[in-house]
DNA sequence: CACCATGTTCCTTG
DNA sequence: CCAAGGAACATGGT
């Protein structure tokens, strides 16, 4: 999936596409996404709504749309899952297999696809009512970070997964803030020394910071017509993605030799996902 | 066929 | 009650 700096690069890329464009048409062709919001209600609400704007929240994607004849603006939520995107595509343009919301505005399509459809796109708001803190926000403390820290036995790695603790880190971003933090991903949470904990807050600033950097400086093609599809993350295709990836310090480097001292990287399975890590910076 | 995959939620076990 | 681990979700790549 899409993390952090993925979503903070696909919303900089809407908002200003959707900005004051109405829906004409909603078209559900895999229910479940939109759950629990049904198909009737969906399109009741966003047929003739104008998009007002696109924000971010850990994961989440946030359009808001202003509804006709009604007060307040509503709010849909989008998450990608694992394989999710979000694109305009002209009109005239073939759908593709896995199109799961279909929006019809002007000459485009809005269009949600996901192969695997683990995302969502709905009306339900509880998603990112659950999130904790942003990661680049004032709310995101060090004293919040360690406070929260030294109640759990949970392993860090883990612990960095919650995304009641922090909201936006994934599996890669884990792997890489723990290795630039120099801490071993195994470590339990509580056992962080205040200086770990100061640098592991650090770390994921940065790590983050850079990601969303490296995607606003690529010359990113959204128009999900196959090669660049925009995302720029891992897994997809492309040079921007192959020269995004090279970034990745340890992530899905298993048996290659660490940049830092050249020890063979090791992957572990922690909760049932795989960890990247050196074994010899990382104690 | 085997195993792996950017995520979240739910269930079981301890 | 809580934490931890695993399965499920669904599809595709290697």
């Amino acid at each position: 999936m899409p993390e952090l700096p993925e979503v903070e690069i696909l919303v900089r890329h809407l908002a200003p596409l959707l900005r004051g464009k109405t829906v004409r048409r909603v078209d559900v062709r895999r229910a479940k996404v939109i759950a629990p919001t049904t198909e009737r209600a969906l399109s009741r609400i966003l047929r003739g709504a104008k998009f007002i704007g696109v924000e971010r929240r850990g994961k989440y994607l946030l359009f808001t749309l202003r509804v006709p004849r009604r007060r307040n603006p509503v709010l849909l939520v989008g998450h990608l899952g694992m394989t999710g995107r979000i694109y305009l595509l002209p009109k005239e343009n073939p759908l593709p297999r896995h199109a799961a919301v279909v929006m019809e505005l002007g000459r485009h399509l809005f269009v949600y696809e996901d192969t695997r459809y683990f995302g969502r796109l709905t009306l339900d708001t509880s998603g990112p009512c659950r999130l904790g803190p942003e990661p680049l926000g004032r709310e995101f403390s060090v004293d919040y970070f360690a406070d929260t820290l030294q109640r759990s036995a949970q392993s860090i790695k883990v612990k960095l997964l919650d995304q009641t603790l922090v909201a936006g880190i994934g599996n890669i971003y884990a792997s890489e803030a723990l290795f630039r933090a120099r801490i071993s991903p195994k470590l339990p949470a509580r056992r962080l020394a205040r200086k770990q904990i100061q640098h592991l807050w650090e770390a994921i600033r940065e790590v983050l910071k850079e990601a969303i950097d490296c995607g606003s400086t690529l010359p990113l093609d959204f128009s999900g017509t196959r090669r660049r599809d925009g995302l720029f993350y891992y897994g997809a295709a492309g040079d921007e993605s192959k020269f995004y990836q090279e970034r990745l310090r340890v992530y899905d480097r298993g048996g290659e030799p660490c940049v830092r001292c050249r020890t063979t990287i090791r992957r572990v399975v922690q909760a049932a996902r795989s960890t990247y890590f050196c074994p010899h910076c990382q104690r």
